[in-house]
RNA sequence: GCCCUGGUGGUGGAAUGGUAGACACGCCGGACUUAAAAUCCUGUGGCCCUUGGGCCGUGCGGGUUCAAGUCCCGCCCGGGGUACCA
């Protein structure tokens, strides 16, 4: 008999449970750490062995900080609205709620088996109406919100009438969809519906008509992050641009915000990229021009107005309101046709094509202001009508999308800038423009000369000075579009009055998801909800249709956790200014520029209501990395049921067949349970070597198709959840994507089971000694207390746990079995294992958790040798090594080593010029 | 294309500019055992070599340095993000 894990960890997962070990309160007299995870989506599929990676690193570093005198929030929830379990319903007709119940059910039992800290207590769901009231709640402010773009915040919306009424739009500092002009005198002579109707280009939460990614198979708009390479994230169905009526959220007005705000907090330089990438800032200038025969200018955005002399054409963006403007009688034809084309294709095929240009001349010129040369405006779809104007100014030499344009349409390339040190060529033996922003001015009469930096300087100086543009900052970064055409998400908490939207009060919330009786859109095409019965208010006015995105219930759930059962507030004020916001959040980097954007945008408008007292959600980002698959394969000879050992198969003419990893070890194939796999296989024949059947394998995705997924619970079952939790972290760096491979978790068990006997004697009975250690022993003990406390506060949880199998090796060759050297060790290891360190702390008569013990604090003084190791090198090689009492002052270390007899046979016959001493390392002497 | 990352034994991976390969898996050999399991011990980057040892080694090519896996420059390859953003 010895470490009996099963026994242990059922008995210790039921005493934490009954004593509520984990649970936490605010606590003023104890400083708070708030440890999250990204909540998981509750999938049929269950968990496999990658998704605990994340937890269990939170996990430790919850345990270690409460150890460490923090009282620390560690909560978990689910995001439990979604398009699978709609889509399931769909299919089976059980309603979503149903499924989503039992598998939040299923993930629980495997959550549990691990030995999380969570507190459960504050355990939400996104889906529950006394949590989506809040998400409801936080639209509506956002709806009676707008931008002020001088302050920089969010304000209400009645500041906004107020100015309206007294001034009309003159001086008016709101962000807007789009930019309106009226004085109050047209403002107050309104009606209520023109008034709510203007009012929409201003709020936070407001309804336009937008270009949307529409997905047909789905049959709802999907978000910018929610596609992929024209396809959506989920399903991999096509999706098409089109111009629909949706809920928008203004989070364009919060790019600079977001951005300037990244720069302190601590996250990979890689995610803080992603973000700026999106938010994608960039400076230029607005510049107009005029266009013959017309009285209105066009009006384009450049980066960089230095290329101005090098303008040859400028390009509208086909879905522009500009070109119905500037198109000719002549060219009208033809312009109709091309933009039903553009029209009519999705995102995929425009992407497909995205080398090749397409364009259409509208028959019109525009006058260059710098050197009044007419210039062809022409229409082409790789110009946005989102971004900037719509409107560019082509420069061919320099862009090389206009460069690609021009050589298609046989426009005129102006070179304007060279290569420092170069000459000006024939731009018409050009096979690419020259786009870098290295270089020098040429062929452009104000800035001839100067560098592109002084260059753009001037222009946009110049610009101004003649009032022709001015400058200007864009984004990249689109407001967030809010409908989605579906049953399974939070209903809008608003309803229409003739035709426009108002809010519920919020006495009225939650508005509750109605009960329906089939999940699909109805035949008219409307959301689902159009099928529910007495969808309005009471007085009459109908609902929403459409509901929330599922970013909507993610974007605040971590201010929830903090107080999680409040009636009257999303977070009371007390809980807030306690946990403030989350010091550690771990997850994956697929949410970088979707849930972590929403999220940095709801929690600044939230402080910005005053709602919050912190302006950023997320302190410490840290992304665990993918635990990839490692699938096995058998080989089949083709034409046979004789399956060749991978040592043997090339031999022979074979198909690769996956085969399940459950019934393979260590790369050896079980004959007999493959056998009986499946029915197919019942007979099949083997070609062994030395009497094994070798599998060949491959490191892929982790997923059913390819029978490699290794379920947890198989692993608690056999190993145990402590082992598991080790294995998970010694598998690798946290941030690293690897594959996960069963082999090896002996390895970690092997660690434990010798931890475990340190306390035991052969008979399995505690033996544990009140003895004074050894110098020895404490050298262990400290340098171990030592190495585990760095290794955890900078996330190297793998050489962590290295360190953990160095030290029991150590003592277990030093039989030591003391009190004062096991009982901090089982502080140490309790984060990681903290079934066996519960068991073992109880074992050495505590009754209380070793939860609420102490961290050890290491002895520097008791870990060093008085001797250290110096190697001795010449010129940089190491020759052989020498035992010096430590810090030996250099002129010694270096006596030491002339007068070693070894030192002659490397310095014979050569002179020697420097000798370099580092303290207690090394010594280099350099020869000729 | 652009932006991030990473490239070290048979494998997963260690290594504040200072003895490359910690720790673990696997493998080889051994002990205990009737046997197995479990446990323990020894060896294990490659190439020479009789022992002592020698030479070569961190994707490739240069450089800085007494000293480079680590820093700098130029390539090659993998992973992730993003894509007509003017």
């Amino acid at each position: 008999m010895d470490y009996n894990f099963k026994d242990i960890e059922r008995r210790w997962q039921q005493w934490w449970r009954e004593q509520q070990t984990y649970r936490v309160e605010v606590d003023a007299s104890r400083p708070k750490f708030y440890v999250l995870d990204m909540f998981p989506y509750p999938s049929g599929a269950g968990l496999h062995v990658g998704h605990p990676l994340g937890y269990i690193a939170s996990d430790i570093y919850s345990r270690y900080k409460r150890l460490n005198g923090f009282n620390v929030l560690h909560p978990m929830g689910y995001d439990a609205f979604g398009l699978p379990a709609e889509q399931y319903a769909i299919q089976t007709g059980q309603h979503p709620a149903i499924t989503t119940e039992r598998n939040i059910a299923r993930y629980r039992e495997q959550l549990d088996k691990i030995g999380f800290c969570y507190d459960w207590n504050r355990e939400i769901r996104t889906c529950d109406p006394d949590y989506y009231r809040w998400t409801q709640w936080a639209f509506v402010q956002m709806f009676e919100s707008y931008f002020d773009t001088k302050l920089q915040k969010a304000q209400p919306i009645a500041a906004l009438v107020q100015h309206l009424a007294q001034h009309g739009t003159n001086n008016l500092n709101a962000a807007c969809t789009e930019p309106l002009c009226f004085s109050a005198a047209d403002w107050n002579g309104w009606n209520e519906a023109q008034q709510q109707q203007t009012l929409l280009n201003y709020r936070l939460a407001y309804l336009a008509d937008v270009m949307v990614n529409w997905c047909p198979a789905l049959g709802t708009v999907l978000a910018n992050d929610e596609v992929k390479e024209g396809l959506s994230v989920r399903g991999g169905h096509p999706v098409e641009q089109r111009k629909m009526r949706q809920w928008c959220l203004r989070i364009s007005a919060y790019a600079e915000r977001l951005l300037a705000d990244l720069e302190p907090l601590e996250w990979s330089d890689s995610m803080k990229e992603m973000q700026r990438n999106w938010i994608g800032r960039s400076e230029g200038a607005e510049v107009q021009f005029e266009v013959e025969g017309m009285a209105d200018k066009l009006t384009v955005f450049t980066t960089r107005p230095d290329t101005i002399f090098g303008v040859t054409f400028m390009v509208l963006a086909p879905e522009s309101d500009l070109v119905d403007l500037v198109t000719t009688p002549e060219q009208k034809a033809a312009m109709d046709d091309y933009r039903t084309a553009a029209r009519r294709k999705t995102e995929r095929e425009r992407m497909a094509e995205s080398r090749r240009a397409t364009g259409c001349f509208t028959g019109r010129y525009a006058i260059n202001p710098f050197n009044q040369q007419r210039i062809p405006i022409w229409v082409s779809e790789y110009v946005l009508s989102g971004y900037g104007t719509g409107a560019i100014m082509a420069v061919p030499a320099h862009d090389s999308r206009d460069f690609v344009f021009a050589k298609t349409f046989n426009l005129p390339i102006i070179q304007t800038v060279i290569k420092p040190g170069e000459q000006p060529t024939d731009t018409a033996t050009w096979t690419e423009s020259y786009d870098s922003k290295d270089g020098i001015i040429i062929n452009s009469p104000l800035i001839d000369g100067l560098n592109i930096k002084q260059a753009i300087s001037q222009m946009c100086a110049e610009v101004e000075k003649r009032g022709i543009g001015r400058r200007q900052v864009n984004y990249r970064l689109r407001d967030a579009i809010f409908s989605r055409q579906r049953y399974w998400g939070e209903p809008f908490p608003i309803y229409y009055k003739d035709g426009l939207p108002y809010p519920i009060a919020d006495n009225q919330l939650p508005l509750q998801l109605p009960s329906i009786s089939s999940f699909k859109p109805t035949e008219q095409g409307e959301p689902p909800l159009a099928r529910a019965e007495q969808w309005h208010t009471p007085e009459g006015h109908p609902y929403e249709l459409s509901t929330m995105p599922g970013f909507a219930g993610s974007s605040a759930y971590y201010l929830r956790y903090m107080d999680p059962h409040n009636s009257q507030a999303l977070v009371g004020a007390e809980a807030n200014a306690y946990w403030q916001n989350v010091d550690l959040y771990i997850g994956g980097t697929e949410h970088a520029v979707g849930h972590l954007i929403y999220s940095r945008f709801w929690n600044k408008f939230l402080f910005d209501m005053g709602k919050v007292c912190q302006n950023e959600p997320f302190r410490r980002l840290v992304n665990q990395g993918m635990i990839q698959g490692r699938s096995n394969f058998v080989y089949r000879i083709k034409g046979t049921n004789t399956f060749v050992s991978n040592g043997l198969k090339d031999q022979h003419d074979v198909t690769p067949i996956h085969v399940d990893v459950n019934i393979v070890e260590n790369d050896v194939l079980d004959t007999e349970a493959f056998r009986r796999w499946m029915p197919d296989y019942a007979n099949a024949e083997f070609i062994l070597e030395d009497g094994r059947y070798i599998c060949g394998h491959a490191v892929e995705k982790m997923s059913k198709s390819m029978w490699n997924v290794v379920n947890p619970d198989d692993i608690v079952e056999r190993y145990g959840a402590d082992t598991l939790r080790m294995y998970e972290m010694f598998l690798g760096p946290l941030e690293q994507s690897k594959p996960w491979d069963t082999k090896g978790i002996d390895g970690v068990h092997k660690f434990l089971r010798k931890f475990w006997r340190l306390f035991h004697d052969a008979q399995n009975q505690l033996a544990i000694s009140d003895e004074q250690p050894t110098p020895q022993e404490l050298k262990t003990l400290h340098r171990t207390i030592k190495k585990v406390s760095d290794d955890i506060e900078r996330f190297s949880f793998n050489t962590c746990v290295s360190a953990f199998m160095i030290c029991a090796n150590e003592l277990t060759d030093l039989r030591c079995n003391k009190r004062a050297v096991l009982e901090p060790l089982t502080v140490l290891l309790s984060p990681y294992a903290p079934h066996i360190a519960e068991e073992l702390w109880h074992l050495l008569g505590h009754n209380a958790s070793v939860c609420d013990a102490k961290w050890p604090v290491a002895n520097e003084s008791l870990m060093a040798d008085n001797t250290f190791t110096c190697a001795v090198s010449f010129n940089g090689k190491t020759r052989f090594t020498i035992e010096l009492p430590l810090n030996t002052p250099a002129n010694e270390v270096e006596q030491m080593v002339l007068n070693n007899e070894q030192t002659s046979k490397y310095t014979e016959g050569k002179q020697i010029k420097r000798i370099i001493v580092v303290p207690n390392k090394i010594v280099n002497v350099v020869v000729s």
